[in-house]
DNA sequence: TGACTGATGTCAGCAACCGCCTTCATGATG
DNA sequence: CATCATGAAGGCGGTTGCTGACATCAGTCA
């Protein structure tokens, strides 16, 4: 499935088929689909692709990460994103021409996988805490791109975090059964939202 | 060590020694600071204060939540200053309110528990899942809060989002070495930057 | 008194994960 | 051509997180 180059460089029979990393990542989606992430186990996965307990974990640090390895793709063009931004552009308008931009990374053929993808993860406690996890990497690396930009704190980390929740949004409606729309279009629906709850604030009192 | 409400209700020597739970999330905390948290096993925390592992594992679902268990009065004043907010406030403003509510949780005294305990989830990642975790749990809770109100989403997440963002920049900014303001100041600091950052959007084009 | 409950201990066991060492193809190098 | 370094895999054995099933024992209540 998706990005799963695998490298056939010659029809010889090498000691060991190429791609052993992808291999696992599809084998585990469809036993975690169909028998549980709990219930499965990683030997079950290795096995099940010709390969042993001890490689998949060399492989993958943890059970969990066989479903979120490989997403530096998607990481790289957020970064992209924000160093691309036009100059004058204020923080929350440098995340959102960023999660334009990184929106072309979901095409609609991509729908069907990142759904069973996530359904995967939304039925398992443990999936959903390192899917946070690298979340909230994402933001901090958003923020530290922004510093470098010469946004200042807390603004950068304000804004980074914004952006993640809109994107996370945003993918959700993505994912759901009978959505059209492309990833971009909700994502500025959504963005438009978080201007309109800013806005509707009255600012009390402000310090001296 | 701070609220280690022991209940020694008589001088009796009764069976076991009440709060079981307190003295293993006091040793655990004092263990993982001092031999760190992979480094420390949970029977050794158990038998620390004269239990067994089984035990340890009967009270906690697993070895981080040991530093995690019991903010549910933390949540429930969150919630409570949702539910409490005035009528006309908007989501934002509403979760604003809470926010400041929630601040007497953290009064000048806790902050030297506070650190050492960020302290140790700070030096490991599997920690930091678990935190992470559990403030996206609890943004899930007051976004469902900020519905019950009759906000609709996707504003109700968005807010909820903003609010837990917040708290936790501001939370950080409390604990730092030197810091002498009140949690409750600090947030409405880092509140009015989120208006701010907000505010610097330029709509570009409004869907049709 | 005796059944009952609740908090704990004991024991056995699985699965996640890791260190260490071995094996074997490949490509560079002399 | 021989050899050697490299890298990717397997094998083995061990530690630890976590669980289920069952035993124990103090206090309670009928």
């Amino acid at each position: 499935m998706m990005a799963v180059a695998v490298i056939t460089r010659l029809g010889f029979m090498t000691r060991w088929e190429p791609g052993a990393r992808e291999r696992l990542q599809a084998a585990a989606l469809e036993l975690f689909a169909t028998s549980g992430f709990e219930q499965t186990t990683a030997a079950e996965i290795a096995q099940s692709v010709g390969l042993t307990e001890r490689t998949f974990f060399r492989l993958f640090s943890d059970k969990r990460e066989v479903l979120f390895y490989g997403q530096d793709l998607f990481l790289q063009a957020f970064l992209d994103g924000v160093a691309g931004a036009p100059g004058g552009a204020s923080p929350l308008e440098i995340v959102a021409s960023a999660l334009q931009g990184v929106a072309a990374f979901f095409p609609a053929e991509r729908r069907s996988y990142a759904r069973t993808r996530q359904a995967v993860i939304d039925r398992n406690s443990a999936l959903q805490e390192r899917e946070r996890h690298k979340v909230a990497g994402l933001a901090n690396t958003i923020a530290e791109a922004l510093h470098a930009r010469g946004v200042e704190e807390p603004a950068a980390t304000l804004a980074a975090a914004s952006g993640t929740t809109v994107f996370g949004i945003a993918f959700a409606q993505w994912i759901r059964e009978g959505e059209e729309r492309s990833l971009a279009d909700i994502e500025a629906g959504v963005f438009r939202e978080l201007l309109k709850v800013a806005g509707e604030v009255t600012v009390l009192e402000k310090s001296p």
